[in-house]
DNA sequence: GCGAAAATCATCCTTTAGTATGACAGGAAA
DNA sequence: TTTCCTGTCATACTAAAGGATGATTTTCGC
């Protein structure tokens, strides 16, 4: 419980403490001062130091998202008229994967159906359950307007869709 | 709203506060040592904002690169133009075919399974009853060495016996 | 933060596939 | 003539696949 009210208040925490420190400094630093008299470049130098610091923990505050929201993803369309063997050996066609709206998780449940692995087979690879499996072959079909898995991996083999 | 606003600006209030507090304190120093010249606390302004702004700029330059690693994903978007049965650049390869022990109506019922028909529809095909279709992919199992339809159809196209 | 999509799992049920075995006819080869 | 292979068909059974539906959790974009 404490943890959870200190994650959530830790900024504030932080630099609470920060200020803090900072004010234990700038007071040692008056002690210092009327000390020596003479020691004003120090506390020039201490003064640079110290909003350095505060302007580098303000920039990474500010302008460090978290990592999810940093991950773009680009899409870029582009419509290209070819000729079948213009599809070269190995490549992908991501784009009938998308027309056909499908998943990544539900190509690669069709690549290793297209492998000849049975259902049970598939959930095991994939380390989820045969029901699983059954859902998402059943989406497959579904999207690829098939009957059997034997027609989807004809089609999927057909388009490119998987080799 | 004004919460979500100081939430969202938190850092930069509570930022500028103790700027203020720092100026403060620093005016009260002044005092203290009587400091006359009314340039000193100019010059800690500027040292305070050029410092700050030093701090934001390295913090940027340093920590820009792992922020911006943005995934790219760039989907090409095609069109494809493709007939099955037009297919006639490689040649049935009746060796392997032969070396399995295939008969010309396992061929043939192989030929209709990668198509992606079921074991009625091929009876219906071949104008035979479904259990005579059910006792020749026994047979082609067998000597393929494999134990379903998937994984001959599979195996059959790898080899090229059908396309 | 909220909502949509994706991914997961389940149950119940039907259909299809596959296994095992036996039978019968016709053609080819020993 | 006998033997072997191919093709045909059948029954009975088990295994796997597929359909329909509902639920929960994760993920992710707005």
């Amino acid at each position: 419980m404490t943890s959870r009210i200190f994650i959530k208040y830790r900024s504030a925490i932080l630099y609470g403490i920060s200020l803090a420190a900072l004010l234990f400094l700038l007071k040692w630093l008056e002690f210092k001062f009327l000390i020596t008299n003479h020691a004003f470049e120090v506390y020039i130098g201490f003064i640079a130091i110290i909003f350095t610091s505060l302007g580098i923990w303000l920039a990474m505050k500010l302008f460090k998202p978290p990592i999810k929201t940093t991950v773009k993803t680009v899409i870029v369309e582009k419509k290209v008229y070819m000729e079948r063997h213009e599809i070269a050996y190995g490549e992908k066609n991501n784009a009938e994967a998308k027309r056909l709206g499908l998943s990544q998780r539900e190509l690669e449940v069709l690549e290793l159906m297209s492998a000849g692995l049975s259902n049970q087979e598939i959930a095991d690879k994939l380390f989820v359950s045969l029901n699983t499996i059954k859902t998402h072959s059943a989406k497959i079909f579904e999207k690829m307007d098939v009957k059997r898995r034997t027609q989807a991996v004809e089609m999927a083999k057909r388009l490119h869709i998987i080799w």
